[in-house]
DNA sequence: GTCTATATGAAGATAGAC
DNA sequence: GTCTATCTTCATATAGAC
């Protein structure tokens, strides 16, 4: 194997496996020593492919921009109307249920804890809501397209972020999976209701 | 002045200036030559107070509810309706709107940070929210009492803590009032619409 | 009760052998 | 590229003089 590729192997298994110890423990309690061993990779070594915390953090949310980027694109093939696709963001937290009782959404939990006196880092935590929030506003301009509503697309794609990020924090610190069950379905039921006001 | 009477004032005092500490920098960043300096009381002596971090934690936790207890008690005589009392809990948010948009929500974000791998601590911190939680489904109970709703006052509760939850999570992450504003003035309109459908 | 000096451990980061 | 040993800094926490 060709020394760039493995470097390049060894350095994604990091950024894959640090992503799921980053969501677990949060940045601040994530360490090298953590990382190494859930990288499989001698504490000291991690440093040949990132030269501080920090750039570990980097990469690993451009690896789940990636990821999400892929995904929505994935979506706007399998679902051909801006309402199932809504609906399908909606469901996210419901299909993520165990780990979202367990440690809350990834991306709201990593942008509060950077959010303290971190703000170079919380602006990269950041991008990853600004893909969910152009793409949920991309949805609602084609929902609303020809129905004069009375709030913008924008604002709508913020609502909706807002219902997901609040139900991931109250089931998160109540460990109860019949909140985001309950809230998915109000969500659906405001989400026809956006269309049916033609 | 009494010996006991003094090393009450001087406890308050740590704990009132570490409450905002806290919300500010968070638990984990929150270090004892911070508490030390914001507290205005050499650091070793912080020790004499309290033995750990962890019971700092706690007692600002305790003071928190107290503050919490008072207010919402003090809402029971000043507002007669539940449903003014309702609608003044949602202005909590845009009351304090600096301080959410710099910060985020002192009691959600300290919640997202220990329910990652300090759960005995999160505890704690969940306490607070039950507060609100409590008083929010008693209010509500008073609001729905004899229109046979097909929601329970106790999910409804839950729901109002969802959305006030999550417009502090993403008006933080967007540094955007204006999202705080618009979030309460439908939270208002909702309160009224569980009141209209008699 | 107050404060200083310090023990102890773990963190991020580096140097350099292999 | 890989790995070990180590530097430095800062954290919590303690001992003990005053």
């Amino acid at each position: 194997m060709a020394r760039r590729e493995k470097t390049t192997q060894v350095r994604e298994q990091i950024v894959k496996r640090t992503d799921d110890l980053l969501y677990k423990k949060g940045f601040n309690l994530m360490s090298f020593t953590d990382i190494a061993e859930v990288a499989d990779v001698p504490r000291g070594n991690i440093y040949y492919y990132f030269k501080t915390k920090d750039d570990v953090l980097k990469a690993v949310i451009e690896y789940r921009i990636e990821g999400m980027k892929q995904m929505l694109t994935e979506w706007e093939t399998n679902y051909p109307t801006p309402l199932q696709r809504l609906k399908r963001y909606a469901q996210i937290p419901l299909n993520e249920k165990q780990r979202v009782i367990e440690y809350g959404c990834p991306m709201g939990t990593l942008n509060s804890e950077l959010g303290k006196s971190q703000t170079s880092l919380q602006h990269l935590a950041k991008q990853q809501m600004d893909i969910f929030n152009n793409w949920l506003t991309k949805q609602f301009t084609l929902l609303i397209a020809d129905q004069g509503s009375n709030q913008s697309a924008a604002e709508l794609a913020e609502h909706l972020l807002i219902l997901t990020q609040g139900m991931s924090v109250i089931s998160h610190i109540y460990k109860d999976e019949s909140i985001l069950l309950r809230e998915v379905q109000n969500i659906e039921k405001w989400l026809d209701s956006c269309v049916a006001t033609v």
